[in-house]
DNA sequence: AGCTCAACCTGCTGGC
DNA sequence: TGCCAGCAGGTTGAGC
């Protein structure tokens, strides 16, 4: 579920049922999360007030009085604030209870997700947490532009595709939007990456900012009352240009769109349209 | 240093 | 209907 438009949706919507709530209590059923959430960390977090919520690529970061909450929701998570009473589904794994009466809940089937505290400020754990400290630029962000795609791929050989997916280079392009986006920038995701020019990263930062901002709006529509539902996945299906639709025509030239595996991701493409 | 691959999980779909 | 293979929106870490 989560590319970077669902993650920043979900924080625009618990961001206001969370901030300046006191966390009662944090209520782990599972632990057993892509990192174990460590035992000590309930009672570290009982009783701190949630300050501030922001994001760093797809990590939601929760500031509270003494240190952050570091979250993620790996492939399937989602958060979503209920009734604390309301009682827990399958792979509800996390309860974090507020004052009010509500909890955060986190579920997770596949439980690629990740809850960790830090000790640090969410600033200070952007910079020097070991999951945050070497990640690239955040694609909305004006660092990020041709140049620096430019720059960082005269060095290495691999698909253009995967380099636009390494959060080392940039941060938050998944395997949705890497695909939609080298369509609109008529790329083929295969070209290797150091074999592009800086005209054409231009063109593709463009594009990248283009599509994430518009998808934030749609997941905001998709996903607005996620705190009541869990949001509508078929929903964003219909404006994906090539991602899922191997064999149907492309929107551009009709020629049918192909499928192939670079680096272990499944990729579309128009054969025609992109070079 | 850069690249590829396996691994972490459950759930769904499509073929037989 | 049931079984099984294959695939899924992410990320890390080992090994070449």
């Amino acid at each position: 579920m989560p590319e970077l438009p669902e993650v920043e949706t979900t924080l625009r919507g618990i961001r206001p049922r969370l901030e300046g709530r006191r966390i009662d209590r944090l209520l782990v059923r599972e632990p057993r999360l892509r990192q174990p959430i460590p035992p000590e960390t309930a009672a570290l977090v009982a009783g701190q007030t949630v300050g501030s919520l922001s994001r760093r690529s797809k990590y939601l970061l929760i500031g509270l009085d003494r240190g952050s909450l570091i979250l993620h929701l790996g492939m399937s998570g989602s958060l979503r604030v209920v009734d604390a009473e309301s009682p827990p589904k399958r792979h509800d794994h996390v309860d974090l209870a507020l004052s009010d009466g509500h909890c955060l809940r986190f579920h997770d089937p596949r439980r690629f997700g990740l809850l960790l505290w830090s000790e640090d400020s969410p600033e200070l754990a952007g910079l020097r947490h070991p999951l945050l400290s070497r990640l690239g630029p955040e694609p909305l962000d004006a660092a990020f532009d041709g140049g620096h795609l430019y720059r960082l791929s005269r060095q290495r050989r691999v698909a253009v595709k995967s380099f636009l997916m390494d959060a080392a280079v940039v941060v938050g392009i998944g395997n949705i939007y890497a695909n939609e986006s080298l369509f609109l920038a008529r790329i083929h995701p295969a070209r290797a990456c150091h074999r592009i020019g800086l005209d054409r990263y231009g063109r593709l930062v463009e594009v990248v900012r283009a599509v994430l901002q518009a998808s934030i709006t749609q997941g905001g529509t998709t996903l607005r009352d996620f705190v009541k539902d869990d949001g509508n996945p078929g929903y964003f299906a219909q404006s994906l240009r090539v991602y899922g639709r191997a064999g149907e025509p492309c929107v551009q030239c009709g020629t049918p769109l192909r499928q192939q595996r670079i680096g272990q991701r499944s990729s579309f493409y128009c054969p025609r349209c992109q070079h």
